[in-house]
RNA sequence: GGCGCUGUACCCAAGCGGUCUAAGGGGAAGGUCUGCAAAACCUUUAUUCGUCGGUUCGAAUCCGACCGGCGCCUCCA
């Protein structure tokens, strides 16, 4: 039984979805501004782990991340810049796609863009003016959370204390200080689309509430996003969503948890961020998914190097032995009996841990344990029949592989892989030969020698392995 | 000011009233294997969970106070 972490209640739920198997997921996607950084990575590898992991259940997910690709960051950077605001959307939406590929994120079903939407947004804001819970003030049009009974549900803020806190710069437009932009009437060089109350383009939570409305319905199962967003534009899309259609807009609503650096959170505003790319430069993905998932999802993360380090140190516990996979089933024997191995036990460890609110660490530790067990079994019989070797790798594919992302089967093709790899190959006969002759001082220089380009190598029983490092 | 989160070994981190004399990873130390390495395996590394009280037969886990860290209330994943 999955359980979840509801945000709109504050408890851990049973996970019931509307209409099983499928699951309708959205969460809120970048402003395509600029790269983003490895904190707003978090996001966007947590959604993916959470979407796996019900597909790992069975269920058939929709997935649904927006892409804002108008609004005030995008056009400030746009006037900078001296381009147009969809160039400047242009070229950071693909930079996203281009970052989240590479920290193998499985794409999302759909990714809309607010500027896709815009009659959809129109729509829903005249249903809002018509229904009272909306006006419009010389072009721009504002949400009366004063009309919304349930306004702080989410975030369990109270209208009248918010009041007294707020360091809103007061907009006398406004009836009430917590009312909201659903329109915003354009300026000079604005972006701008025609609507019933002039020129103008959409604030920035309504999208999100014409989006999900559009393709997931007026009721889905799952949003999620950091948890900055709790407040206010979680509590303003419920808002939106709720009084357009009188349902409830979404039943399990999940938070994440920031990354920071220093105990701080990072943000752009702070400028204390690295952005994905980056870190992509410095560490393959996996490292970086295993650094993530190694800490639960709600919890704050602090962000250094050396946890990535050591997170991309444990991995190699997952590489070796996918090395010794495959090494032995390119090479199957038969002939050895049926190793007696639990793995249903592993089995159900795995996912009794992560239908506990996704405890991914705790999964992972599920994993370290499972693969402690097979490197037992492989140290107390030199062959084991191949049945066992496929039974292991079938179970790290659909964990490690399937629901983490934090190792592969497949050989990763270097670049330069012709000549390179030969003359290593080459290296290594010379030096096998010089074991055989108990030449070591020159077997020992090669390994050295090549250690110092870079290539690490292990010596087996019938073999010697190369890994570039 | 309001609301919320958090403090576990050298570092990261799970733990959600009893199986905790507390998982897992990194690091460190010793051993097995190996020509030597590497990998793998074995052993060791918190009788203790920020501090002080309380509730309970029983608490890292619940309550209170205090000390420290963070976040939201304003764009932010």
């Amino acid at each position: 039984m999955l359980v979840i972490q509801n945000t709109l209640s504050g408890k851990k739920e049973e996970f019931k979805p509307i209409n099983p198997p499928h699951v309708s997921m959205y969460v809120c996607g970048p402003t395509v501004y600029d790269y983003f950084h490895i904190g707003n990575a978090r996001s966007f590898l947590i959604s993916d782990m959470i979407r796996r992991y019900l597909e790992y259940k069975g269920y058939n997910v929709k997935f649904v991340m927006n892409l804002t690709d108008v609004d005030d960051k995008i056009i400030h950077k746009s006037k900078k810049e001296n381009r147009s605001f969809s160039q400047v959307a242009d070229t950071f939406t693909q930079a996203f796609f281009e970052d989240i590929e590479k920290l193998k994120v499985k794409p999302a079903t759909l990714y809309p863009k607010a500027t896709g939407h815009i009659s959809e947004i129109i729509t829903l804001i005249s249903n809002l003016i018509d229904n009272g819970f909306a006006y419009n003030i010389d072009g721009n049009v504002f949400y009366n959370v004063a009309r919304f009974k349930d306004y702080g549900k989410l975030s369990g803020k109270k209208t009248d204390e918010l009041e007294v806190g707020a360091r809103i710069e007061i907009n006398n437009e406004k009836l009430n200080p917590l009312d909201f932009a659903l329109w915003k009437k354009a300026k000079e060089d604005e972006p701008s689309w025609n609507s019933p109350w002039g020129k103008g383009r959409p604030g920035w939570h309504i999208e999100c509430s014409a989006m999900s409305c559009k393709h997931l319905g007026d009721t889905f199962d799952i949003h999620a996003g950091g948890s900055d967003l709790i407040f206010p534009h979680h509590e303003n899309e419920i808002a939106q969503s709720e009084a357009a259609t009188g349902k409830p807009f979404v039943n399990y609503w999940m938070h994440f948890g920031f990354l920071n650096i220093n105990e701080e959170k990072m943000s752009k505003s702070l400028g204390n961020f690295f952005t994905a790319r980056d870190i992509l430069a410095k560490y393959p993905a996996e490292a970086i998914r295993m650094f993530l998932f190694q800490t639960h999802y709600a919890s704050p993360l602090n962000f250094s190097e050396e946890a990535i380090q050591a997170a991309q140190k444990g991995l190699e516990k997952f590489t070796n032995l996918v090395d010794k996979i495959n090494s032995e089933l390119s090479a199957p024997s038969q002939a050895a009996p049926m190793t007696d191995f639990d793995f249903p036990t592993f089995y159900s460890a795995f996912e009794s841990t992560m239908d506990d609110d996704f405890n991914s660490p705790k999964a992972i530790a599920v994993l370290f344990d499972f693969i402690k067990e097979v490197n037992r079994k492989i140290t107390e019989s030199p062959s084991l029949n191949s049945g066992f070797y496929l039974k292991t790798k079938e179970f790290l594919e659909k964990t490690a592989i399937g629901v983490f992302g934090i190792t592969s089967f497949e050989k990763e093709v270097p670049a330069s892989s012709g000549i390179e790899d030969k003359l290593i190959e080459l290296l290594l006969s010379i030096r096998a030969t010089a074991k055989k002759e108990k030449n070591f001082t020159l077997a020992d220089q090669i390994r050295d020698e090549l250690l110092n380009l870079g290539v690490a190598i292990r010596d087996t029983k019938d073999k010697t392995l190369f890994k570039k490092v």
